[in-house]
DNA sequence: GCTTAATGTTGACACTGTCAAGTGAGCAGA
DNA sequence: TCTGCTCACTTGACAGTGTCAACATTAAGC
């Protein structure tokens, strides 16, 4: 009666099931948002019972952890993309670089929407930290060529990071395109232009 | 044994029930964040059993429907309390919001992160719907004397409301003001000034 | 005073995360 | 080859959660 398992291949050993759980842990927040993900659904979707992610993750917010380095990945992938086919000028690739943030916020919009809530995650996980460093990078070198009168170089990075995480949690949450009124064709790109910025002679 | 229940006065009738778990609600969210929120805990709060809360709120997506309604109100009052502290030019007045919005943030973190996102509330109901307009209200009245050299007036509100919600958020999440770098002393106004906007001549 | 609706209680259900204990597979060493 | 051991996973349990149905009590309307 038990040694039919032997018949099976991998009853007990996965493979993967690390990533197995994070790309299930991905579908779930694609599909059902923050709501439908569980514990209990990544496992049963990557084949295994409900207890097995307690031996790859730290519970839940590991998971979570885990998920959000990988989307952390993707973000930063996807900025470097749209960069990447915009114009050399440095006008021109900082717009590509809100586009593709916009734009993975747009396509990933559960996982876009706890990927900068550390309260969701732990902390110290290194690989986290250096997931989150790089895509937080790609925006700093985005932003160096630009000078503004203000004195502190620096704000150029977080006005443009602080206005880009507004925009698209109000589109995210339907205050803009859907219930602002005035919003027919709003796009990022106006937005950023009201900084004012202009290239620092060198 | 049963007949004891006539001793106590108001057994079955709390009074006012709806407004006693609205408060509950907020508290728990002060004590212990959006985590810390339940049904059952509100009704243990308000003294009541776990099913009572049905009879005035369609489940928890409902109550957290109610308490934003709430927040919504302090959130217009504490913008309004500070625009009244200030100077009265329009760039006096326009600071004065932000502070107040940020000082919101600060003061009700819990409930500030969950008030804007749409998905948390029922959006049918009115009172929810005319709390939020009159929040926006605000912010729309203390933009309306500024002008920009965009073509589109209410790119300013938009800016600015977006520029505020990326500051909280990022504050909240210990972006800025704890893990970013060169922050010592960032304010909101120094982000606001960014942005160029001058005072229309009318 | 009777009826009826409003307001709370009780108990149950399915679902969640987490823990403890058990089981099987593969591997290291003799 | 056999023995023991560790890792990966399963099973079963537990306390919480939201929600529902059935019931009890109070308040209100007539």
């Amino acid at each position: 009666m038990k040694k039919q398992i032997s018949a099976k291949k991998n009853a007990h050993h996965h493979g993967d099931l690390r990533n197995a759980l994070i790309s299930a842990g991905i579908e779930l927040l694609n599909e059902a948002g923050v709501e439908g993900l569980t514990l209990r659904k990544c496992a049963a979707r990557a084949g295994v019972s409900h207890a097995a992610p307690a031996h790859h993750f730290r519970g839940l917010k590991g998971l979570i952890t885990a998920i959000v380095t990988r989307g952390y990945k993707l973000f930063g992938a996807e900025m470097n993309q749209y960069i990447a086919a915009a114009e050399p000028d440095p006008k021109s690739r900082l717009r590509g670089c809100c586009k593709g943030y916009v734009q993975f916020s747009r396509s990933h919009k559960a996982l876009a929407s706890i990927i900068f809530n550390k309260a969701n995650c732990f902390e110290d996980e290194p690989e986290w930290q250096e997931a989150a460093d790089a895509a937080y990078q790609v925006l700093v070198d985005i932003c160096a060529p630009f000078k503004h009168r203000h004195d502190r170089p620096e704000l150029t990075e977080i006005a443009v990071w602080t206005m880009l995480e507004g925009y698209v949690n109000f589109e995210r949450n339907g205050v803009i395109n859907d219930g602002y009124r005035h919003s027919t064709q709003l796009h990022i790109d106006l937005l950023i232009d009201m900084l004012c910025l202009e290239v620092a002679s060198d």
